[in-house]
DNA sequence: TATGCGTGGAT
DNA sequence: TATCCAAGCAT
């Protein structure tokens, strides 16, 4: 077996020059790179979040927000409303605060990993994407596709993550010198369409006749550590309508959905059972469940309807009457979007 | 190093 | 239905 590091990034560029995704954020295979601001943006929506999700985002930022000089100068509530949907909001605060760290020295992205590091929701994986891809410098990329691919490649048995070391070390040796950014959007592409998770269809993996790992089962590498069970939690969102319009509300930078519309709720984000206190006290009647899956516990959302009492008494230092026919551009995340969805169908038939 | 942080699609 | 997890980052 040949595990010569020239030939196997040679064999992977072979192969991307012929089978590379066509997406709207990248150039074809061989030619000039794409504006660093359209690879930064790409690179701080897909992470985390698939190539089919980000699409429409990626699309409706580029439109409305042309260069990062126009983005740093958006007010940050339309740039949280238009990443509404995409999830990991912290993202999309750091996206803002780095558009502007940007602006403030002229609108050039830094063109060097070390520099880019620097920037707000940039960590190890953005930070040399974007170097490699944008500005052609031999930095080693690795997020999960390259380490499914390096850990198969070379049959690394250590488990997660210890042994990101090992295939950080293996990766930094495979980076070719030329076309380092068409080497790491090849190794993300055959992780993501040849080298996948469940199923790798090694028959048409350029990389076969390389990969120790194959022999022992591609699909056992790389090890993973057993997962802990999920939470369950219970809590309460507020549905509070007055001629036409609904009271919103909006969540503080830190925690859950931090800096998002939302509809006010019980804080349930921080505790872990039951319907807890409501904004205003009246009369309100129970309406559906919403359920909704975080990455750390699953959510049943108590929708509580207002149906009569002191609007007056409602806080209104932090919220804003929101018309009902313009809910869509509210920007809720989405389990909100979940739960006004759920309140308007019962208030239409009347439940 | 471990944990908190969204969402929707695939299996 | 249940589980996994996708171009990770900040703390």
């Amino acid at each position: 077996m040949d595990t010569s590091t020239d030939t196997i990034s040679a064999s992977l560029l072979a192969w991307y020059e012929g089978l590379a995704r066509v997406l709207p954020w990248r150039s074809p295979p061989g030619t000039p790179p794409p504006d660093p601001y359209r690879v930064w943006l790409s690179e701080v929506m897909l992470q985390q979040t698939t190539v089919a999700a980000v699409g429409p985002y990626f699309a409706k930022f580029l439109a409305r927000w042309p260069t990062v000089k126009e983005l740093a100068a958006a007010d940050d509530a339309e740039v949280m409303a238009a990443w509404a949907g995409l999830g990991y909001y912290a993202r999309a605060r750091n996206l803002l605060a780095c558009a502007r760290a940007v602006a403030a020295r002229g609108g050039a992205f830094p063109g060097t990993e070390a520099e880019l590091r620097e920037l707000p929701g940039l960590g190890a994986y953005t930070a040399a994407a974007v170097a490699a891809i944008a500005f052609g410098e031999r930095a080693t990329v690795v997020d999960a596709n390259v380490e499914r691919v390096v850990a198969r490649l070379f049959a690394i048995d250590e488990p997660l993550p210890a042994a990101r070391k090992a295939i950080r070390a293996r990766a930094e040796e495979l980076t070719p010198a030329e076309r380092p950014g068409d080497f790491a959007q090849a190794m993300m592409d055959l992780g993501a369409t040849v080298c996948t998770n469940r199923n790798p269809r090694c028959l048409l993996c350029p990389l076969a006749a390389n990969c120790a790992g194959r022999r022992a089962g591609a699909e056992r590498f790389p090890v993973k550590p057993a997962k802990a069970a999920k939470a369950q939690r219970r809590g309460c969102a507020f549905w509070i309508e007055r001629g036409g319009a609904v009271w919103l509300v909006q969540r503080p930078n830190t925690g859950m959905l931090g800096g998002m519309r939302a509809l006010p709720d019980d804080g349930w984000a921080a505790r872990s059972d039951g319907c807890g206190e409501g904004p205003l006290p009246g009369e309100w009647r129970a309406g559906g469940v919403v359920r909704h899956a975080f990455t750390h516990f699953d959510l049943d959302l108590q929708l509580m309807l207002y149906s009569g009492g002191d609007l007056d008494r409602l806080a209104s230092d932090n919220g804003e009457w929101w018309p009902l026919d313009r809910i869509d551009e509210a920007g809720l995340p989405t389990l909100f979007a979940k739960a006004a969805r759920l309140a308007l169908a019962e208030r239409e038939t009347g439940e």
